[in-house]
Order: C-alpha cells, then structure tokens, then sequence
DNA sequence: CTGTTAGCGCATTCAG
DNA sequence: CTGAATGCGCTAACAG
C-alpha cells in the first residue's frame, strides 16, 4: 500500500506550483510548453492521478449520476444499466448504481446514500417508492425515471406505452383466430402492470372478444409465478387457446408448465410475453412478444439527464413498444387445449 | 435546486461548534443529552446530510470498494454483483461499479477510474486485464479477484475448480452409456474456458473415451455461437448423442439449434451447460448442468475484502462447483444423432 | 464534555 | 503566464 501521491507532491517534484499542476491537468490556461512537459513527465513517473473527492469538493460537482435500480441480477434492468452506462460515456460523468429491491424503504435508503455523495443527477428505474419522495430528491438534482411516471415531474419521464404493446399482441392473436385468450398479469404494486392489464381488458374488448375473469390470472413477474398461474388456468379445466403473460419470465415459467403437460406450442397453445428479453429468442419455440428497447431506454435516460445537466430542457415523448412475432404463436387450434385429462 | 447544508449550517444553527456536530454524527465521543437533541433537531429540520466527498477526503477513507465487472447485462455476473452488494450490506462500505466489456483497454480504465475515486479496495470479475495491471493496483488497495488466478496474488483469488465442475459432466453422461460426446467451448482468452475443455479432454480419458477432434468446437459463451457451433457439428455427419457446453449461454444456443433440426432432448441428444444460470431451471426441457453460487461467491469476494480490510489474512480455497441433474440429459440412445439426414 | 485549530487534495480567485 | 492565498465540508488532535 504505497503512499497515494498528491499535486502537491508533482508540483514540489517539477518546480512548479500547484496551480500549474492543476491548470495542466484540466486545461484551464496555458502554460510554456517547457513547463508542461516537465509536469506530464513528473506525473508519469509518480504515476499521479487527481483525487476525484478532492475535485469534487473544490469545484462542487462529483461527476457522478446516481442510479436507483432495483435488482443487479434483473436481466431487464441490467440491460437499462449497460445503456445508461453507454450514454454516459465520454461525458465527464459516471454512474453510481445502487439497488432498492423494490421495497420502499430500501429505495428511500439508497437515494439518501446517493445524495450523500452527492451525485451531480439521478436516474430511478422503476421502484415503489412514493412520488413525494422522488419529488423532493428532484428539487435537489436533475431527475429522469425510467418506466414509471412521477407526478408533478412530466418531461422528465422515460415512458412506455405498455398499452399499445398489449394492444399488438391481442390483435395478432385475435388475427390468427384466438378467441379464448388466457392472461397472466404481473404485480399490480407496479404501474406497468396494472397497464398492461388493463390495456389487455380494453383490446379484447375492441376485438369484440369478451373479458373471462376465469382466465386471468395474477403473478408477479418471476418465473416461478408464472408456472403457478399457468398451471392453475390448466387445472381450472376453462379451455383456451392462447395464454397472454404481462412479461417474458412469467412466459418462460409459463412454457415450462405447458411442457410438463405435454402441450405443444404453438400448435395446441399459443404463448405470448412482454419485454424481449435477450434470452426469449432462445426459448423453444423463440417467443413472440413485445419488444422494449431497453438498452436505447437506458442510454436515452442518460442523454436526457446530461442535457438537463447542461442547462436544457428535453421534452419526453412516450416509447412505443413493438410486437415481435417469433414462434410461440400460430392458428388457434379447433379443439382447445384445457390441460384437463 | 436548493444551496445544500452543510455541517457548520447546523453547528451554527444549533449553537455548538462543527466539532460538536461532527461527533454526534459519528458518534466519536459523548454528548451531552440536551446538545445532542439540539442538533439532532436542527439536523432533521435542515435535512442535512453530511457530504461523503468531504468526510472522504478529511479521514482518508472513501468507504467504497471498486468492483470491476465485464457487463452490467450479464446474468452472470449481475448475479455476482448482487452478491457483492449484499455482502457488503450494514459494512459503512459500498460498491462502485465500472464495466470492462472484456477489453483490456477499458478494463485499465476502468480500473483508472476506480483508483481516481480512491476506493479503499477492489474486487475483480474476470477479464482479460494483464495479471500485471491487477498486481499494481493490488500494491495500492487490497484485491480480491474472483474466477480467475492472478498470478503473484494467491490467497486473493476466489476460484472456481473447473476441471471438477466439468468431471462430474463426462462421468454423468459416461454413466449413462454415452461414448460419443460432442463439446463446445469457451473463447480460450478466458481462463475459465481453457480449464474447461482440458478438464473435458481429461476426464474422457479417465472415463475410457478417447477425444475426437471432430467432435470439438469451439464458441464465444455466447448463445449466438452455441447455435452456430452445435449446428456445425450436426452438419458435419460425425455421430454423437451427448452435447457438453462449456456454459449455459452456449448450451441455450445449441438447444435451438436442436429444436430447429427437430431432435429431442434428452432422447434423441443429452445436453448439458455450465454455470446453472437462473434460466436454465426453465428451459425445455431443465437443462443438466453444473451449478456455481455465484451469489455466494459475489457475498465472499465482499466478506474477503472487508476482512483484508480489517487487517486480517482470510485464507481461500477453490470452490468445487456441483452438477444438478435436470431433464436434458439421458440414456445413449442406439443410434446417434448426426443431424444429416 | 466542548470549542479552536489544522489540515485532507484540489481549483480558483487575485496579484504579479 | 504563474505563484500565493483561500476555501470546499468535514474530522481529528489539542487544549481547555
């Protein structure tokens, strides 16, 4: 551990003072290239490096953006993150991530955290944290939420537009002569959820398909969850020929129960998610579902806050989603599957 | 955006000296009772929070430690990541994350950065970094590196034991009357991929199998190339009726690419992966594979650091990883499997 | 128990 | 163009 070296220590070394050390670091006047030579060459040989903290302090900016997060693991946020982290690049400005584990009081935690090092921004993905709180953080730093809308902060929302994505699946459905199309909805804790839900209610309806409360089912966007639902809709013995699922984990899980019954998709039942989770185009057969840029939401979120970061005031349009039809989904069958037997 | 408080705002608020304050805060030294309600009072009401940089910069410590990962979108690592953050949970630390992509440039970057913003120490995830570049940094912060061997730096490395993760594989499926198993590697500039195949070569030979090269591909861990390489061997005519890949990414790929060809899994062609993503539980059928704790292993590398931290000289030993037999794996069917046709 | 005094490492006035 | 002086916000001796 050997001692870290300070500018102070380049400046004494090269015979110059500090200041000079600092402007050549950052530019901020010129210096004779005699100078400036003797200090770079200094600074290479103590293998120098500026003490960002210090920087911070002196100049009142930590070049860091915070980002709420809410599951490291989560294969959709990840993907958010590596945008984020891409759009910030080349800007002076780094992320800090810091996960919630959508609970509340953890988001609260990590975003105290993050105004205790002092990030310059911040970036919240998803969450359920309350409004109010995301409100008063936003009058201390730039805010963008990504996915979930903030009252009292429009423009400064990173929307999808779950209902035209729902909306594509039942009409491509309805389209190959679905008519008894089962749901498996997410944690309406979540307002995507709750969207997508009732952007599936509202298309059905608009394809002259009624609502059957008998084949919704509720699960919370895990795997696990969906292979629950899938297989009580199959045990319920109400026939159907397409199983909606408000994202691709529950589908996975979905398509897990259906093999376990021996059902085929799509041939016996269509199946269909949300999100386009890298790993959907792998599945067997690849699913048809809804494709979010997730990693262009990522990036657009840090553009968003780097321009809001430089004095401008970006105006947010809603993301449309776009259905991807894959393999997952075909003709509904003339006898529908109902697991029964 | 409000002036943000600071410590001498409340002091001077409250009546009492910055020191005061400062002691309260920490907790380094006793209060008197009627003080301590005074400021806490002023603390709450001026919702200050003390600004990390500053405490940084004055005790010399930043308390966090810099983690070098590869990508934020890899469930993989994500996954390790989650491990770390919980390790690291109720420890005054905290993570910083910088992404290398598996480019040595951006790992010494990355790693550059981390060492700007003073982390008091580092965890390393893969990579392809020279061992040299992590040895320097070692000389300033304590380092611990987790699935790879950093030579000069034993007893800082969590390992993972390879050859006996991928013995265990060739002895499943030897057991199960397999004589012509087909493998897909890793890209060799990974460690983890050569310790793989060898640890393959090796076991067929003790197994009383000989290595065809014919049966030999080799992939990038990506799905993407686990598709192409099992389709090569397919096409190539040499008959095999078990397929090892060196990871699960690779053996998602390959799945397909069966699929595609309409061979069954296991009864046609067993399949096995490595590394028991999370996904893998959900594949059609669950894929047998050799399962790594990666959480744990993400919550150790945390806990070694914060000991190394401490003073302390934890001892390591390589994590021998365990095969979990799921449903792509299978008796040798009689007649192998070439994919011509 | 508490206030005063010095820095921590750097950027930035302000004079030369 | 360059050096000296100041302060960023906080902690840690050092005296009371």
């Amino acid at each position: 551990m050997s001692a870290t070296v300070t500018l102070m220590q380049v400046a004494r070394e090269a015979g110059v003072s500090p200041s000079t050390v600092s402007r050549i670091l950052n530019g901020t006047a010129n210096v004779t290239p005699d100078k400036r030579e003797r200090v770079e060459a200094v600074i290479h040989r103590l293998n120098f490096t500026p003490n960002v903290q210090a920087q911070a302090l002196a100049n009142g900016r930590s070049f860091s953006v915070g980002v709420l997060t809410q599951k490291l693991s989560s294969a959709f946020y990840g993907e958010t993150l590596a945008g984020i982290e891409q759009g910030l690049e080349g800007s002076a400005y780094h992320p800090l991530v810091v996960s919630g584990h959508w609970r509340a009081k953890q988001e609260q935690q990590a975003l105290e955290l993050l105004m205790r090092r002092r990030v310059d921004a911040l970036i919240v993905l998803g969450g359920v944290i309350e409004d109010a709180a995301l409100q008063r953080v936003a009058a201390q730093v730039p805010l963008v939420a990504v996915g979930r809308a903030v009252s009292g902060l429009p423009e400064r929302c990173v929307l999808i537009d779950n209902h035209a994505g729902i909306r594509q699946v039942v009409h491509h459905l309805a389209g190959l002569g679905h008519r008894d199309i089962a749901y498996i909805g997410g944690d309406e804790a979540q307002q995507d959820a709750v969207e997508r839900r009732v952007g599936f209610e509202a298309t059905l309806q608009e394809a002259g398909l009624s609502v059957n409360p008998h084949l919704m089912r509720c699960g919370d966007y895990t795997e696990a969850s969906g292979e629950r639902a899938a297989e009580e809709l199959l045990r319920s013995g109400v026939p159907f020929t397409a199983l909606v699922c408000a994202n691709d984990q529950m589908a996975f899980g979905a398509r897990l129960s259906l093999y376990r019954r021996g059902l085929r998709v799509p041939e016996d039942l269509s199946l269909t998610g949300f999100d386009d989770l890298f790993s959907s185009r792998y599945t067997t057969p690849p699913l048809t579902t809804v494709h979010q840029a997730v990693n262009e939401l990522g990036q657009l979120a840090a553009e968003t806050v780097l321009r809001l970061l430089a004095g401008e005031q970006p105006h947010m349009s809603p993301y449309v989603p776009q259905l991807v039809i894959r393999e997952s989904t075909g003709p509904a069958p003339h006898s529908p599957a109902t697991g029964g037997s």
